[in-house]
DNA sequence: TTTTGCCTGCCTAACGACAGGTAGGTTAAT
DNA sequence: ATTAACCTACCTGTCGTTAGGCAGGCAAAA
């Protein structure tokens, strides 16, 4: 297992923090999952906090290579802005699981202050990647870029909780046609 | 106390519940702030779920009489969706508490039937209301009013989830403005 | 008019389950 | 010999929930 444990812990820490959130972590069925015991994650995380706090950050780490990935690959924009709320829809399509930043900001009140901090970190780093974006495609002023970035997250964080409230992803593809429609998302 | 009990053991439930989610919820705590014993919240409510139901099923009987007070005190719809974002406002203003149902839409999983089913309500009261009223002010067609409506909605939670979790209203104030600038919401 | 008995509203005390966390030991590789 | 990785065993605290009792009110029966 060596240091694939880790790896495992985070792993498995992540899906069922997107499922149940931070307080839905219990060490003792996370180590069941990973195949070891609750006390042995103590050698991996000091704390829960801690524990909470590099899923969070791994969770913000891996969206910005996927996100970086994207505009590197298709080399378009517009492309990419189309294609953005497909790594939401992705959670729901996983056991209608939601975003971790969005669990997180709920729990808001409820978190320790380094995972509070590592949570928004998911929304900075797609904020500021949508301003790019919306800028490169000429889809906004740079002085807008993130304005219009925060609220395409915002709107998109909020149709994947609605449509996970009815276990339904038609309804997340719906309110992105919407936003489409209503000009809150390029066409 | 009497009945009295039974009210505010709603109201201190929906406060907490804002805050820190039906999880949250503590009959030991909540019977604190009432002034009784936790057990004597059974007297009240026979299980946590039903707790919890009730709790949604007051919060969103109380939001339908709110708008719909607003639309007959206004007369005037396009005022109504100018005041619309204000109603998710006022539960940041009041210690950066989360809408009910967003909060129960993260933790769906975790939630007894009866309790989702009663969040629920709450986004199809907004969502129908939001309908009517884009209707009436001509600011959506009439078979396109329930799409928007819940266009609207889920915006305007991703804006307040946003805001919660910066624990800053103003963030939420700038995301509605955005949404008015690209035309989600109207003018 | 007094007695009987049920009802409401709340209490104390405890249950088992589970939470995060700690102390200290074992094993195997370096 | 040291360290990494994991273990057993246990701690304290909190959770929802239950059993059973007690005080006061109200209403029918005596």
């Amino acid at each position: 297992m060596s240091s694939n444990a880790k790896e495992a812990i985070l792993a498995a820490a992540r899906k069922t923090a997107q499922a149940h959130g931070y307080g839905g972590l219990s060490y003792r069925d996370l180590a069941a999952e990973v195949g070891i015991k609750a006390a042995s994650i103590y050698h991996h995380f000091a704390s829960k906090a801690d524990l909470g706090a590099a899923v969070a950050r791994r969770y913000w780490e891996d969206i910005a290579v996927e996100l970086d990935a994207m505009l590197a690959d298709t080399g378009d924009p517009l492309e990419c802005l189309r294609l953005y709320p497909g790594t939401f829809r992705r959670s729901l399509e996983d056991g209608n699981r939601l975003c971790l930043c969005s669990f997180m900001s709920a729990e808001y009140a409820d978190l320790p202050e380094a995972v509070q901090r590592e949570a928004q970190g998911f929304a900075d780093v797609n904020v500021a990647w949508l301003a790019k974006v919306l800028v490169m495609a000429r889809a906004a002023k740079p002085e807008d870029g993130e304005a219009q970035g925060r609220a395409i997250f915002a709107a998109v964080s909020g149709a994947q909780l609605y449509a996970r409230s009815r276990s339904d992803i038609s309804q997340f593809d719906a309110l992105i046609a919407t936003y489409r429609a209503s000009g809150l998302l390029p066409t």
